[in-house]
DNA sequence: AGCGAAGTTAGTCATACGTTCAAGACATCC
DNA sequence: GGATGTCTTGAACGTATGACTAACTTCGCT
């Protein structure tokens, strides 16, 4: 049998863990489940983390780190609509790619609230935040105000959030494909319109 | 002490059950729970109903209904684009308004997901095909392609459901007041531009 | 008074959870 | 080749809590 080092053991029960959380739930992720997606043991689970609650806080992190990298990777274009749209279109195929990301992230966004915990939101908060700064290098040459960035981030959010949640219920990718399509398009309408009135560098 | 009749009660575990739900999760609505909501005892909720899942079949049936009922009942008006508004509207005001019913909705959803039941794509799709109804008979008189229904309903669905996900993980209801005009906003920029091409008579 | 509906007390039984331990297997260095 | 340190495991521990129930009491009505 392979001799697997600990580092890389704690990166295979992260990713067990969110494998399991999108499966059953955060209240569903025991560690018997993650410890056999991982391949391995119960034990093995607490020779790499004291408990299960410092895993859960890798997981937190990787979920948060995960999200963040997908927005900054979307390939940026010197104008904010295009900006914007190629943002939208980044975060859903990215949905689409990874169920089980998607999943999971939903679950303890849900988990979080119940709980009143500062984590979820900050997953949130993270991602609308790294949203807007991007939107916000994008018109760096002809600042808008603020107000507008904030608005836009909102809307893709709500957007892409929206998506997730009917692909998450019916997984159908091909219904998923065209309501990109729809969506892609309702943001763009509405930049037109929001940002048409008002000249860009104003 | 007074004493309640049966049909009472059972609407009490029914109210108190989405209470539960929306605070613990579906995993943590458990009979004790559930029946200290609704200020009785757990023999008393298995004295109403045969089975924990008895009474959860009543809490989906219940909330299906619930969501029907606010589409159904937002006034319709003569032309389209105002049916489409008013009935976004009236949804995210409802979201607003009965936060604990929302946040069991999203569980509910979250959970049939995962169950792979048809239970709760049940909830999501009688929604989604009540907001068609509406949005049919607003076009009676100059009927509109089955597509663009369909499209209008999904949108008006990710809208408000993005909506439902920010204010249920932030809760700012100042916030939430001024989302609503942005996502009213932003479909109808799509609409004028969606529609506005195709006359409504084609 | 008597009878059925409503309500309670105090459980049973079973499951499954997080966590630990003692012991074995492998690799590496002296 | 034995010592040492890093992985790996099966089997358990204690406990918490789940759904559900039997047997009993109280109420309201006729």
């Amino acid at each position: 049998m392979a001799r697997i080092s600990v580092a890389q053991r704690r990166s295979d029960f992260i990713d067990a863990a969110v494998e399991v959380i999108a499966i059953h739930g955060i209240d569903g992720a025991t560690t018997r489940r993650i410890a056999e997606q991982a391949q391995a043991n119960v034990a093995m689970l607490h020779y790499c983390y004291d408990s299960k609650e410092d895993l859960f806080a890798d997981v937190y992190e990787f979920v948060a780190g995960r999200y963040r990298d997908v927005v900054k990777d979307s390939d940026p274009h010197s104008n904010l609509v295009d900006t914007a749209c190629q943002l939208l279109r980044g975060v859903m195929e990215f949905y689409v790619e990874s169920t089980t990301f998607t999943a999971a992230a939903l679950e303890l966004i849900s988990w979080a609230r119940r709980q009143h915990g500062d984590r979820g939101i900050a997953v949130f908060d993270q991602a609308l935040e790294t949203v807007r700064a991007v939107l916000r290098s994008a018109t760096s040459e002809h600042p808008v105000e603020p107000e507008t960035i904030d608005q836009i981030a909102y809307v893709i959010g709500t957007l892409s959030d929206g998506f997730a949640l009917n692909w998450l219920t019916y997984g159908d990718r091909s219904a998923a494909t065209e309501q990109m399509e729809v969506a892609a398009s309702v943001l763009e309408s509405w930049l037109a319109v929001r940002l048409g009135s008002t000249p860009v560098a104003l």
